[in-house]
DNA sequence: GAGCGTGGGTGACGACCGTCACTCGGCGCG
DNA sequence: CGCGCCGAGTGACGGTCGTCACCCACGCTC
């Protein structure tokens, strides 16, 4: 089915062709029907911001299709792309459990279609699905890990090349396509986002993605990027 | 009652007599009698590695009293310090649910009591204890959102001596007192240690903490350290 | 076609901080 | 007592990268 922004809505979880694939959305069947009696349902344009840092939860995202940008800013205007959030996953889980504020704030990158649902149904939905609870700390762990990740990446780097590496080669783990010319990546993202993912400018990548395409450790062909894995775990010290 | 390395132990969870300010171990009577079935207590000397980085989880440690420093490693050698986990806290909770790698080591800071519970009796508990599942889900949220300030700093942060403001009017929040000379903090740790709290060297502690001293936004006497709150916020740019 | 906004490329410059090397004081131990 | 170790303080030096400034290419609207 086409909606508006031509994206393929799942109006509803019971009959959703990807459920089977989602571990938060893939539970027994009460427990969905139940999901699916409490959440609401909406698609948003490229560019929408979902919540905001700092503002109070009403309650959790799903993400059925599209990719979120969860982002932290200081008050300088500096940004900070936290992680790109991808179809299945659940936000703001944290603030909603704790009633605390969100600590980052989304933004959908494309056409996304999100399930919303609103704090007190969620709580009450943990507390009668005990299924759900194991599916939301399982949710939160996997957070926590790519959190984690992240504090290893800003934090042990020695320069921000081999964050960039990092971060190039974590996106060839995560979607990166095996070819003869090197590991395919879709770059959808633009320099400036690019920097605010690892914590520096603008230029600094420029000058990096010149650097590396001259040392052979990548090729760019339009939006594609052929990554040499090899050569970017040299630069690699973690 | 008194045990080797002087710390006082709490042999059971029921009569645990902090239990209820503990987030995680406040449970009902059913669920904490469960807990003292299932878990294994035992008493560590400062500088005990609980576990390492990258190794399979056996099970989850509660930290009953001490401190637990988390820390993650590069290949180079260099060290980050993730957290300092206090009592209350549990360890290794995200590694044990998704039965992946632990991402951080643990070693005492001090001498510690510490309940381990095996992972498959854990998963067992989450099971058959709806509360439990939810108190996890509380703890997990709480590492992310601490996992997400330190993101904040050591992605935000301009210099070296934000990072360390920003470390030092974290302490004060969470364990700072109030007295007519400033903030008063107890700094039970080394120049190295605060060093790899902020991914820096050594020596740029030093210099740093020299730099404060002469422009009076820091006092040390001893152990003690008091801390002009306002003068730290103005490096502070986020 | 002119004008404009956005994304990308590049040069010059300088501050910051990591590195290395050395010193010093305190403490535990044989 | 002398020794060695550890934590701390300090100086010199050099590379990295953030900042500022400018230019260019492309696509859009009017």
């Amino acid at each position: 089915m086409k909606t508006p922004y031509n994206v393929n809505t799942q109006n509803n979880c019971t009959d959703c062709s990807f459920r089977a694939e989602r571990p938060f959305c893939n539970m027994a069947a009460p427990a969905v029907k139940t999901l699916d009696a409490i959440k609401f349902t909406a698609v948003y344009p490229k560019g929408s911001v979902l919540f905001v840092e700092g503002e109070q939860p009403r309650g959790v995202f799903i993400v059925c299709s599209g990719r979120v940008k969860l982002t932290t800013s200081s008050s300088e205007g500096k940004t900070l792309i936290v992680k790109i959030a991808e179809a299945g996953e659940v936000l703001g889980l944290s603030g909603t459990i704790l009633a605390s504020a969100f600590e980052v704030s989304a933004e959908t990158l494309e056409p996304s279609q999100i399930n919303f649902i609103r704090r007190e149904d969620f709580i009450g939905f943990l507390g009668t699905h005990p299924e759900a609870c194991m599916h939301t700390a399982q949710q939160l762990s996997e957070k926590y890990h790519s959190a984690q990740r992240e504090i290893r990446s800003l934090g042990l780097s020695q320069s921000t090349s081999e964050k960039l590496a990092r971060l190039f080669l974590d996106w060839c783990l995560r979607s990166g396509e095996a070819t003869p010319k090197g590991t395919r990546l879709k770059v959808l993202l633009t320099h400036e986002e690019i920097a605010q993912m690892i914590g520096t400018t603008r230029e600094t990548i420029t000058r990096l993605l010149s650097d590396f395409k001259r040392r052979k450790m990548i090729e760019i062909k339009g939006s594609s990027m052929f990554v040499q894995m090899a050569s970017l775990e040299a630069l690699v010290t973690i």
